[in-house]
DNA sequence: ATGATTTAATATCGATCACTATGAAAACCG
DNA sequence: CGGTTTTCATAGTGATCGATATTAAATCAT
């Protein structure tokens, strides 16, 4: 995985693969079956792990702090020296979707799960009107896995992160604050 | 140009760029030296596009609709059938980054320049009397340049134009709105 | 019109790719 | 302890990569 998450698809051979398993390549095909087949395995993980960390994020309180949770969290792991930087995920969407048909299908999928949880947790910040009831949940929703891709990017550029969470930060200025009195259910907000 | 866009650096194969070009291997190495020359050829001609695009954006009165005037660009941009979806700059930093030192630099200097010009927009804005004075232009371009990132991803994804304009305008509450009395300029704003 | 020079395509280079057949070593079982 | 099975690395497969030597066509000057 983290061969794939530094070099990419195609870039990544297999003699850097099994160098950094350290096993052969039989015994590599015959775990994996091939090389799509082990980028799969390592997508699947690594989506396994993000998800874990998503779904932590979505048991604060307020749909807010499980946002920009989420958020802070991805500005520090994007930027661990303990791993390549930026998201695995969003290098494997750039790096394969044009070679294997499989392997664009399963990134769509698990990025749009991934999208949806966090389409639901805003929606339900609405529902207990957090948010205004006229929010656009999932033009919200894409606004931040935007962000998310774009402190990605910038974090493989060599972006601090320090600098990624002063991004965070500003990027919390977009959350449609709730109606001003406080608790206020099934208000109307005028937009 | 348009089959890097598609296939990325590496997938982008010899026989694939002649055929494109209509001419032959001799020739292409004649022209550009090898296939790293022709990619910073390609990235170069791109970034001259995206240059004119953004500097016309840039003359617009307000900062504020020179910010929504590049994005609603680039979503424009992205969906455009008649190339291929999404920045290829975007697609270009993450496929060739680790290949060749070379595109890495350059890239990151057309990408450093072009937020420079944006952080350079913002700043008048500030100056102006358009934003809050404690406004962190350096951040507010950053975010700015992760939602087109993002925006990029999600075009190739296959989002609907509708969808990233809907992403734009969320995008923008995120903007720091002026001083509430019109035609400040001293003034000084409480975070 | 003809020989000199340039232009570009065909055919091919060594290197490396993903992938596998073969053979040795180790583990298991009677 | 010996025979069988499983495990895994070495070595090599055809295919394709990026890059070029060779050769044919075309242009231009004389």
């Amino acid at each position: 995985m983290t061969v794939f998450w530094q070099k990419g698809y195609e870039a990544a051979s297999l003699q850097d693969l099994t160098e950094a398993m350290g096993i052969s390549p039989p015994s590599l095909y015959a775990a994996f079956g091939d090389k799509e087949g082990l980028f799969v395995a390592a997508v699947k993980r690594y989506h396994a792990q993000a998800k874990a960390m998503g779904t932590g994020c979505q048991e604060a309180a307020t749909a807010r702090d499980s946002v920009e949770g989420l958020l802070t969290l991805a500005a520090n792991f994007f930027t661990d020296p303990q791993h390549p930087r930026g998201c695995f995920s969003v290098m494997a969407m750039t790096t394969a979707a044009s070679t294997s048909e499989r392997v664009q299908q399963i990134l769509c999928e698990e990025r749009a799960a991934a999208k949806e949880r966090l389409r639901g947790r805003i929606q339900r910040g609405i529902r207990e009107g957090e948010l205004p009831p006229d929010t656009d949940a999932t033009a919200l929703a894409n606004l931040y896995g935007a962000v998310l891709a774009g402190m990605s990017l910038q974090a493989r550029e060599g972006a601090s992160r320090k600098a990624l969470l002063a991004m965070v930060e500003t990027a919390m200025r977009a959350w449609p604050e709730a109606p001003k009195r406080a608790g206020a259910r099934r208000e109307r907000a005028r937009a």
